[in-house]
DNA sequence: TTGAAAGCGCTAACAG
DNA sequence: CTGTTAGCGCTTTCAA
């Protein structure tokens, strides 16, 4: 069952291999009327170039790897969904790894990914921030571009949100809303946006003027669970919070749950702000005010990136830096209706 | 900056480059002081081979791709992670890649994939039950296996679960709670679970001497959207349920949200039941009663047929027909504590 | 048990 | 503008 070759369609062509090859790949110096009796066996065969061949002995492979250290969070997913989509407009592959914080994952990802010939790889938070990976990547030559990356300009190209305005920005929301007993919970110290989201809180409570008691800053993770402990905690506090500040929208909804289990009425006694517009904002009742943030964009831009020919060199050239703008959505979980009930739907 | 290969392992071990193909692909017929050498200088040299060189000469790729309808969703998140594990552990790299339903998605599919000499290609639902998706895959010689396909047993290896034999013990798991009016909110008709799970519900309440109004199923497309327009029909009626069976989480979670907007207490005023596990399935309060689908445990079953050799001759055998097992969990939404209170947390 | 030779399907480099 | 010649790094044959 030999697969079809350049070589067939050469044959069919009355052309040489070469030829169709530059057919295949859009160079110059092809006489129109032999460029389209190419395309058109092309057509006639079906003849699809073998990749593995192609970027055996090319440079390229067309293929770049995403690598996430939680693939079941929502935020993973919308990244994903991102790269994947552009990746097919511009005929790239998309390997997905899971980085494990195992004992050697270095060794293993290294070996994992060394032999692949990788055009690229994405980094998402954490793993943006991790030094021994783009150490790692750097020796190994493989460019690389950072989603919302904390720190490191210089280290390659990135894009990223402004996180502190946006956490100020829902502050001032939520300020704005009358409230000024404002809890806090933070997310993974790992993750570089939160301090970030921390200090843009901090900064626009100052800016109002308002004090932040200590015990109001509570300790999480991102995860749900943790939103849950850190809320019920603050709820249970004999001065409680009239709104509580979640740095992320898994944990909002850990909070949302110990204000229902408290039988709080939301937003009414207690309001709740998130941070991402993760799918799951959108499933409960209230349904979360939170900050969108354009993750599946962000990650086109990444494959963008890679798949620009110059960025191999020039990868901590400004242009490879890019901000995108956030958006503050205010739903029910803050706002409340002409009608007294909270908004949505 | 030429990389290190085959070669230059051969040079330093003082071998052929065939030896040291063997050594790596554990071949037998070397002797153990020739191989003892060979992986040293492999492990000294840090060596890696080309995987693009090796799926040129070779047939195989260590190239699986697995096909998602809907990246987003909880679902595909969880079968990815299963099978990405398992790829990892066999050295295999997984290509995701998202099918949609444009105007030739055969054709840019196709293109897409055929170029790539994959080692295997994993379907999910529904995809796994899209005939000219599978007629496709065959045509092409890519060997497939199907997660949770609802017919065509012969086509191809698959992993399943018995969906109506799980909504029969969720159904039972009410009817055992004394509900006896239970509304049932259907999925995407493009799925093949939704009439099975259909299925398992309607033979149950037949079983136990119960009558289903007509009004009391609804359409839905798994989605939560759906799932709460479903509910919220379900529960404007003049005799309104006392318990719904939303077919997948994202649709209990729409019907979770309906209920707490008309301010009815769950589970005390409406149970609610769930199907996936999902993990949104616990972000709520109170958290869902739901079916547990091992969901990574398929895909990576999924991966362990694929990397089998013999599956690509004997893809239709019945050892390649697996079916998993479910396990009813029982959270908050049905359930209620000592306390009164729902469980949970 | 080992190695030499001959490709896998494609593109880079060079001629024409 | 076009074709020829060499590989890319590995595995397959097959002979030793």
């Amino acid at each position: 069952m030999s697969v079809l070759t350049i070589k067939d369609v050469a044959a069919r062509a009355g052309v040489s291999a070469k030829t169709v090859s530059r057919v295949i790949n859009g160079e110059p110096h092809v006489r129109p009327d032999k460029r389209d009796r190419v395309l058109e066996v092309v057509r006639e065969l079906d003849y699809r170039p073998n990749a593995f061949a192609r970027s055996l002995s090319s440079s390229r492979s067309y293929l770049l790897a995403l690598l996430i250290d939680d693939p079941a969070s929502g935020y993973a997913a919308d990244v994903q969904l991102g790269a994947l989509m552009r990746c097919r407009e511009k005929n790239y592959h998309l390997i997905v790894e899971r980085v494990e914080r195992t004992a050697d994952w270095q060794c293993e990802l290294s070996s994992s990914l060394r032999g692949l010939n990788l055009d690229g790889v994405i980094l998402t938070p954490p793993l943006c921030d991790d030094d021994a990976l783009t150490t790692l990547l750097e020796k190994a030559a493989i460019p690389f571009v950072r989603i919302a990356p904390s720190g490191a300009e210089a280290v390659s190209g990135y894009v990223r949100m402004d996180d502190a305005s946006a956490a100020s920005e829902i502050t001032r929301h939520l300020i704005g809303l009358g409230h000024s007993r404002i809890g806090f919970i933070k997310g993974d110290p790992a993750h570089g946006a939160t301090a970030t989201r921390l200090q843009g809180f901090a900064s626009e409570m100052a800016r109002s003027g308002l004090t932040i008691a200590a015990d109001l800053i509570r300790e999480g993770d991102f995860s749900s669970r943790s939103g849950f402990v850190a809320a019920d905690a603050l709820l249970s506090l004999a001065e409680r919070p009239t709104a509580i500040f979640a740095s992320n929208d898994d944990m909002a909804l850990g909070t949302l749950m110990a204000a229902t289990r408290r039988g709080l009425a939301v937003p009414h006694t207690l309001a709740i702000a998130g941070f991402d517009d993760a799918p799951s904002s959108r499933v409960t009742w209230p349904q979360l005010t939170t900050i969108h943030q354009p993750k599946a964009a962000m990650a086109a831009e990444a494959v963008d990136m890679l798949a620009d020919p110059a960025y191999r060199d020039r990868s901590a050239d400004s242009s490879y830096r890019r901000a995108v703008d956030y958006r503050l959505v205010v739903r029910g979980s803050t706002g409340v209706g002409a009608d007294g009930a909270p908004r949505g739907i």
